[in-house]
RNA sequence: GCGGGCGUGGCGGAACUGGUAGACGCGCGGGACUCAAAAUCCCGUUCCCCCUAAAGGAGUGUCGGUUCGAUUCCGACCGCCCGCACCA
């Protein structure tokens, strides 16, 4: 019989808690002095390039920070420890907007506000211990950083890749300054509540639309990438193949037009040629040349346009807005018939910048354009009609066909399906000739716009042109750089400080020395985050880029938040393919793997008068009737509300700092990884976050039991093959098939699942501890088995909770870090038994497990099947109709 | 409206390519240790039937299909979540 562990040392081992907060102050400070994650551009080692999305240096990580941080940690470290040359490197995306209104708002310079934030973030996530590469990091408010950024621009501007055009903007007039789209709320703007007006302005475009056939097709090829991302992308960019056709306009109607401008055609973009014969009217934009023309004599259409203007470009208005034309009077010719003319309106639900900004209307089978008939009075005919209905009881009611079907009512069409109805209208139109021309031309359109990146801002990257007024705009010459912003402005009035600094922007032109001004628009943040994960390759060179440090490039693994899906994500990719043909990298995909992880959400807590209240001031009781909240200091009774994403203005956020302090890194980290997966929102709840610190603390007692039984028991020195008894087997096999189980979790970045796999070892090896007596425990074999299992142990526990696995490593007897220590090697003829136990199925239902040596046949199979009493209860008085056997996975028995 | 995703115990979730549903944790119940509490350890915990056990039955949103076998594949429906949205 076997004894329980004595007492005796239990009770000695009660007092030993492991000490956190001691603990982690104490591997930080190692690693620190020891540069252990410090990288080596010159290291010959393979690389591997792990990035978690920069922050924004706003004064405090959030959770959100936590939960990213600590997964791209554990992907750092485990790469680190299986021999991989890890570049892990953190920074700052570090201009913007909060800057400035902490200016106006506090009187601190966005320069100070910026630093003093990141000396503070800085030492929160130097807290978590994080395997950072700290000598890397960089903010792209340094100097340093935009003076690259800087040249980067001119080497665009050179090569064709940025220009300058008119773009219509949003224009507070109170605040003097452009507004993003999601800055305007309900047509005003957020911060001045003044009604923003469409401005025409200006401003300095990246030709992102140049590259949008390669952003698209390379998304194939993006296959670390989440479907989702890929498909959000393959959206915005949006490519539809269609036909440019250029309407006749009616000469007696358009007399007037073409005298003014000298056009007598309109050229429109469709997808749908198919339905021409269904046409019923033309539309252009009202910001469509011919409109301008047409309202310089009607002032009812001028007064139209201005309507149009002024309904701005917030979603909301333009999801209510009611779908209205203005009738020019002018027709257009059909161009199947001469005969038939159309009416041409300005219809404020055409946009000027997609296609030709004018298109052909077909009620029938458009839902934009059957609203606006409505509104117009005109009918709709439907030209295709819907498989299994007659084509002449076919109606159009409220909604447009928009599917496949037979073309009707389109002579020539008539009997076609629409794919064969748009190739027939496309052949003939391509062949019509006029004025030298083709009528119509096969054209691919894509959605994605160029990037506007002109800010009328203060604190963003300044934009190294000078407008000379005899040269034009002139680039600042590279050995000027960085145009530097100037640190004595001021943030009492609105508008940009840059503007109406006193000696700033006012320079000689570098062609010909003569008066000029700088520009004052600064960059777009978004550039600032397009390239910074290049630039952390060798954040030391006086050059954008290293062309030997660019081998880290791209990034094997990229982790963030799903709002970054589009934007960034797309930014960087066009920036990699400008930044190769500008010469600065060999690359054109920046993120060979990606990963979007899902938000920190939390209970929400309402008190009486309906305000919100903080998890620090409520304490939860729970019941048998449930859980209920109150008050921490009052008593009150609070409503627990709904789960939310952590914000301010639910007050639902916790403290990463708070939970440090109280229950260390490790829990933190932990917690973060485990309970969800990590594309999955995850809940925080205080119980959760105990248990993660209750495994710490059993790992921890874990180690020392398994050191005092084995006592001064020793492995056997010179490590022959030690004939391990089946205790000591068993434990092997535990270990090493955890081992196994835990690389692949990683690889697969399922944190979730790991630390379930790894919680499973300790409970496995707790078990197999308390069978053991003192005896058994000092056996060389035994001990041998519980060094070698209690080593993966830990190394596997290493990359979620770093500080802890350096405590017990050096308790387990190790002379180096475990930062620094290789990965266990899977020894994989432990992963396979000698038997093999399969479960029996009858009739696909489970009724009993079988065990068999490994190489049994299925002959030998189905006897000891059909033998077990289950089985045999099961066909009583039935016969067996088939045996089905899946090797090493299942039988089935089928009566 | 268009596109995509997800529905599994009291809760978070696990289940490799169609092969033992509920790993692991939280919570809960019971017990041990203790003068007591905390901490810790042990046992139990999908539901139904049952004193208990054995044995059985049902069960992965609903309904149907394919299959020896379906959480997994197919179809319809219900519910929730996300993205895009006058893109012609």
């Amino acid at each position: 019989m076997k004894t329980r562990p004595a007492t005796r040392v239990r009770r000695m081992l009660m007092s030993e808690r492991y000490n956190t907060r001691e603990s982690e102050r104490k591997w930080q400070a190692a690693w620190q002095s020891e540069g252990v994650f410090e990288t080596r551009n010159d290291d010959p080692r393979p690389t591997y390039y792990v990035l978690e999305m920069f922050p924004y240096p706003s004064g405090r990580i959030h959770m959100g920070h936590v939960r990213n941080y600590a997964m791209g940690d554990v992907v750092a470290r485990y790469k680190r420890a299986k021999g991989f040359n890890v570049l892990h490197p953190m920074g700052w995306d570090a201009f913007g907007l909060p800057a400035e209104n902490a200016a106006m708002e506090r009187k601190v310079h966005p320069k100070e506000w910026t630093y003093a934030n990141i000396a503070a973030m800085r030492a929160q996530l130097q807290s978590m211990g994080l395997s950072l590469d700290w000598s890397r990091e960089l903010a792209t408010c340094d100097p340093d950083y935009y003076k690259q950024q800087q040249r980067l621009f001119l080497d665009f501007l050179a090569a064709g890749l940025a220009d300058r055009k008119t773009a219509k903007v949003n224009w507070d007039p109170v605040d003097q300054t452009v507004l993003a789209n999601e800055q305007v709320v309900d047509g005003l703007g957020w911060r001045s509540g003044a009604p923003v007006e469409q401005r025409e302005l200006t401003q300095w475009f990246f030709k992102v639309s140049t590259y949008a056939p390669q952003l698209l097709e390379a998304l194939d090829g993006l296959d670390r990438w989440p479907d989702k991302v890929r498909l959000m992308q393959r959206n915005w960019i949006g490519r539809s193949e269609g036909l440019a056709i250029r309407f006749a306009l009616d000469a007696a109607s358009a007399r007037e037009v073409a005298s003014l401008i000298g056009v007598n055609e309109l050229e429109i973009y469709t997808t749908r040629a198919d339905t021409l014969f269904g046409a019923k009217f033309m539309a252009v934009s009202p910001d469509h040349p011919l409109a301008t023309r047409l309202a310089k004599n009607d002032s009812g259409l001028a007064a139209f346009i201005d309507e149009c203007h002024r309904m701005g470009t917030a979603q909301e208005a333009i999801d209510r807005a009611e779908k209205k034309g203005y009738d020019t009077k002018i027709r257009a010719v059909h161009p199947f018939d001469d005969k038939w003319t159309l009416p041409v309106y300005v219809a404020n639900f055409v946009l000027m910048d997609y296609g030709t900004g004018a298109i052909f209307g077909c009620p029938a089978h458009d839902q934009r354009d059957l609203d606006f008939v409505r509104s117009v009075g005109l009918d709709a005919t439907p030209v295709v009609c819907p498989p299994d209905v007659d084509p002449d009881t076919f109606v159009i009611g409220d909604t447009a066909f928009l599917e496949d079907g037979v073309i009707i009512n389109s002579r020539f069409l008539d009997g076609m399906t629409v794919p064969q109805a748009k190739e027939e209208v496309a052949r003939r139109l391509e062949k019509e000739m006029r004025h030298g021309r083709p009528i119509a031309v096969r054209k691919v359109n894509f959605r994605l716009r160029d990037w506007g990146i002109s800010r009328q801002r203060y604190w963003g990257c300044p934009i190294p042109v000078i407008h000379c007024d005899r040269c034009g705009v002139v680039p600042v010459p590279v050995c000027e750089l960085p145009v530097r912003l100037p640190d004595d402005v001021a943030f009492d009035r609105p508008g940009n400080p840059l503007d109406r600094h006193p000696t700033w922007k006012h320079v000689a032109c570098p062609k010909c020395g003569k008066p000029a001004r700088r520009e004052t628009d600064t960059m777009d943040t978004f550039v600032d985050s397009s390239w910074y994960f290049v630039r952390f390759t060798d954040p030391w060179i006086d050059r954008p880029t290293n062309a030997a440090a660019a081998k880290w490039m791209p990034v094997d693994q990229y982790i963030g938040g799903i709002e970054h899906a589009i934007l960034h994500l797309l930014y960087s990719r066009f920036f990699m393919r400008a930044m190769r043909k500008t010469g600065h990298v060999a690359i054109e995909e920046p993120f060979t793997g990606l990963f979007t992880q899902g938000m920190v959400v939390h209970e929400t807590y309402r008190a009486k008068d309906g305000s919100w209240v903080s998890p620090a001031e409520v304490t939860i009781t729970s019941e048998a009737g449930g859980r209920h909240a109150v008050h921490a200091t009052t008593r009150e009774p609070v409503a627990i509300g709904s789960i939310e994403k952590m914000s301010k203005s639910k007050r639902n956020t916790v403290d990463p700092d708070d939970i440090i302090e109280t229950y260390g890194a490790d829990t933190i980290r932990l917690f973060m990884l485990s309970d969800s997966p990590p594309e999955r929102d995850v809940i925080w709840n205080e119980e959760g976050v105990q248990g993660a610190a209750r495994f710490i603390q059993r790992l921890w007692r874990l180690l020392r039991d398994a050191k005092s039984m084995m006592g001064s028991g020793a492995p056997s020195p010179n490590g022959e093959a030690l004939a391990y008894s089946p205790p000591a087997l068993a434990i092997r096999k535990a270990a090493h098939r955890t081992l196994a189980r835990v690389e692949n979790d990683i690889e697969h970045l399922r944190f979730n699942v790991c630390i379930a796999h790894i919680r499973e070892l300790a409970n496995t090896l707790q078990g197999a501890l308390s069978e053991l007596d003192e005896d058994e425990a000092r056996a060389p074999d035994v001990v041998a088995a519980l060094t070698e299992a209690m080593r993966i142990l830990v190394a596997i526990t290493a990359p979620m909770a770093p500080h802890l696995a350096e405590e017990c490593w050096q308790a387990l007897g190790a002379t180096d870090l475990i930062a620094r220590s290789a990965w266990p090697q899977v020894d994989r003829s432990l992963l396979t038994d000698a038997t093999i136990t399969l479960p029996v199925q009858v009739n696909g239902k489970k009724r009993a497990d079988v065990t068999v040596p490994r190489e049994a046949d299925c002959a030998a199979i189905k006897d000891a099947v059909l033998s077990l009493d289950a089985v045999k209860r099961a066909m009583e008085g039935r016969a067996l109709r088939k045996f089905i056997l899946v090797p090493g996975r299942i039988v089935n028995v089928v009566i």
